[in-house]
DNA sequence: CGGGATCCCAAAGGATACTG
DNA sequence: CAGTATCCTTTGGGATCCCG
C-alpha cells in the first residue's frame, strides 16, 4: 500500500536523536519532540486525574479530533508513558492510563503549567507594549 | 537529581492558584504555543549561559537558519523575555540577553531536559518493543 | 553584521467516511 | 465505542535574495 501521506497507522519512524549536553542541546530537542506537538501534554494532564476511556478523553479535552485522540494516545503508548487496556465487550472498552513514567512527565508538565500561569500577564502586557512600538514606528498607511 | 516539579522558585507562594487545572487545560497550551516550536527554547537555552550577539546565536546552534533565528528572537523579545540592545556601529551589533522572565523559563526549561535525560533509556526502550510487537502483529509481506 | 521580504515545500493537524 | 484510512487545509520552517 503506498500511503501518499502521514496517515494514523505509521508512527514507526521517529528517530531518537542524540542529545549531547553541557554545550548547546543537553536534550531539549528529544522533549519537545515528544511534547510539543499540540495534544500530548493535555492527554498527560488529563490521564494525571486518572483512569480514562477513549470518549472521555475526547470529550475532556475540547477541540480534539478522535484521529488525533488517537495518534496522540498511540504515541504515547509506544514510547510507554501509558497503559492501554482492551476489554474485547460489545461495545469496545479501551482504558488508557499513565505509567510511572507517564506520571513523572506529568509531573514536570506541572512546572511548565505552573510558569505559564505565573507570567502570562506580563507576557500578555509585554507584547501588547512591544505591538503598540513597532505600530507607532510602522504605520501602515491609512 | 530530577525537578519533579515546581522548578523557578517563584518570589512569592504560588499555592497552585484556584482551580482551572481541575478540569481541562491549566494554561498548558499557552505555554506550548509559546515554546513548543522548533528553536525557541534552544535559543533560550543559549541565552541562558550570557549575551549573545546574532552570530553568535546562530554558531552556536547548528541547524537555524538566519530567518528562523531573527523570526525566534523576535518573538521572544515581543514576549519580554529577551532584551535587545543594538549599536549603531559599524557594522551593526545586537546583543540579546535574557530578561528576568526569560531567565525563569530557562529554569523550567532545565526541568523538561532532566526529565528528558532520566527517561529517555526507558522511552527509547518501550518504543522498540512496541516496534516490535506491531511487526509481528501485522507481517508487511513475508 | 543583522536583519526583512519572498518563495516554496514538508509536516501537522482537522473533517469526514467506513469498520469491527 | 474505538478505532482506521483518506483527503485537504494550514502552518512551520528552510533557501534565497536584498538592503541599511
Amino acid at each position: 500500500m503506498s500511503a501518499t501521506n502521514t496517515a494514523v497507522s505509521p508512527p514507526v519512524a521517529t528517530p531518537i536523536p542524540e542529545g549531547p549536553c553541557g554545550d548547546d542541546d543537553c536534550g531539549i530537542r528529544d522533549v519537545l519532540d515528544r511534547i510539543g506537538d499540540k495534544w500530548t501534554v493535555l492527554v498527560v494532564v488529563e490521564l494525571a486525574k486518572g483512569v480514562r476511556r477513549f470518549r472521555e478523553l475526547e470529550r475532556a479535552i475540547p477541540g480534539i479530533s478522535q484521529r488525533m485522540l488517537t495518534v496522540t494516545t498511540k504515541r504515547l503508548w509506544r514510547d510507554g508513558l501509558v497503559e492501554r487496556t482492551v476489554h474485547p465487550t460489545i461495545p469496545p472498552q479501551v482504558e488508557y492510563r499513565l505509567t510511572a513514567t507517564g506520571r513523572s512527565l506529568a509531573g514536570v508538565v506541572e512546572g511548565l503549567a505552573d510558569w505559564s500561569r505565573e507570567h502570562k500577564d506580563a507576557i500578555a502586557t509585554a507584547r501588547a507594549h512591544w505591538d503598540a512600538e513597532q505600530e507607532s514606528a510602522s504605520p501602515t498607511g491609512t
